[in-house]
DNA sequence: GCTGAGAGGTTGCTCAGCGT
DNA sequence: ACGCTGAGCAACCTCTCAGC
């Protein structure tokens, strides 16, 4: 059943009013009047989500509010009937931690491990360590975050791109990799370096175009395209609905198969121009909402 | 099957940046 | 000035694979 017709709210929506309010709520922007912050946010969730009624944005809003709430600090959660007209109490342990971590929750049960392992501490010391060999994903995974952070930030990489990698493993694979970038000219066997960006399965493309402060358009310094490997038959509606200011302006939707690309005109009343300047973010369904957050902090930074 | 070159992961050293 | 932290780099090691 179509979630616009009865009102029901999907996971995906609810996951994406989590990321927009915990950005909010990390923003420096709302210090002063906290009856302004929650207004201002309904309404910037209402034009996420025009198809919702504002009373159904308003609920939601408010039943996430203390469901975010700390569970150690019941005085503060207990403390406001109305959280609405409350101040947000979202526990946030470090703010240079921003809204992504929300996300972390939907991590895979692989990926959770792998970090469980990671961070496990070491009694003795280890034999040598063994060998991790990087996945054609993983390789995908930091080139896109190499876009986006640049060259020598491999904490941010490892953070939001490449989470199953250190950094050290990451500033290390990238050594290899450039290493091999510069000797591109000889002759060189396959590596997991000739993996490209826009290799793999079939990938669902949200592209950001030219930078338009008058909209919600990305500036093409951070160009931001988005894509997510199509794996489940929820994929299309979580996008769907996900962008729609973005849609709005100077955007697209495109469907890129493996060696070439096809545009595919998005439903609705978005533009198509651009492609100037794309980024592209593969992703797996399990972190649809980590990216979708990436998207919201560029667009609320830039 | 053997061998050497190259790929790739780990580790340790160096140095710059930053806070105290 | 000193100590801490993190990034860059190189060395070392293991493994893979092309060429014979």
């Amino acid at each position: 059943m179509d979630p616009k017709s009865n009102g029901e709210w999907t996971a995906s929506e609810i996951m994406m009013m989590k990321s927009i309010m915990a950005w909010h709520n990390t923003s420096s922007s709302y210090t002063s009047n906290m009856n302004n912050k929650h207004t201002n946010i309904v309404d910037e969730l209402q034009a996420w989500f025009p198809w919702k009624e504002k009373r159904q944005v308003t609920d939601l809003y408010a039943n996430l509010m203390v469901e975010m709430m700390p569970t150690n600090n019941n005085q503060c959660a207990a403390s406001s009937s109305n959280p609405v007209t409350h101040n947000f109490a979202m526990s946030v342990e470090d703010p240079a931690i921003d809204n992504i971590n929300v996300l972390r929750s939907f991590d895979t049960e692989e990926m959770g491990d792998m970090r469980q392992a990671k961070e496990a501490p070491r009694k003795q010391p280890a034999p040598r360590k063994e060998k991790q060999f990087w996945t054609p994903d993983e390789h995908r995974q930091f080139l896109c975050g190499l876009q986006v952070y640049g060259r020598g930030n491999w904490k941010n990489i490892s953070k939001f791109f490449v989470t199953t990698r250190t950094p050290v493993q990451i500033s290390s694979h990238a050594q290899k990799y450039f290493h091999r970038q510069q000797n591109s000219a000889k002759k060189q066997r396959y590596s997991i370096n000739d993996v490209g960006l826009h290799e793999g399965n079939p990938l669902l493309i949200f592209a950001g175009g030219t930078y338009n402060p008058d909209d919600y358009g990305i500036p093409s310094k951070l160009g931001c395209c988005y894509t997510a490997q199509i794996r489940g038959a929820g994929a299309s509606t979580a996008f769907k609905h996900m962008p729609s200011p973005v849609a709005n302006s100077s955007s697209a939707v495109a469907l890129a198969m493996k060696g070439g690309r096809r545009q595919i005109p998005w439903t609705g009343d978005q533009h198509a121009n651009f492609f100037a300047d794309e980024w592209i973010l593969s992703v797996d369904m399990n972190s649809v909402l980590l990216w979708s957050s990436i998207l919201i902090r560029c667009m609320t930074t830039y």
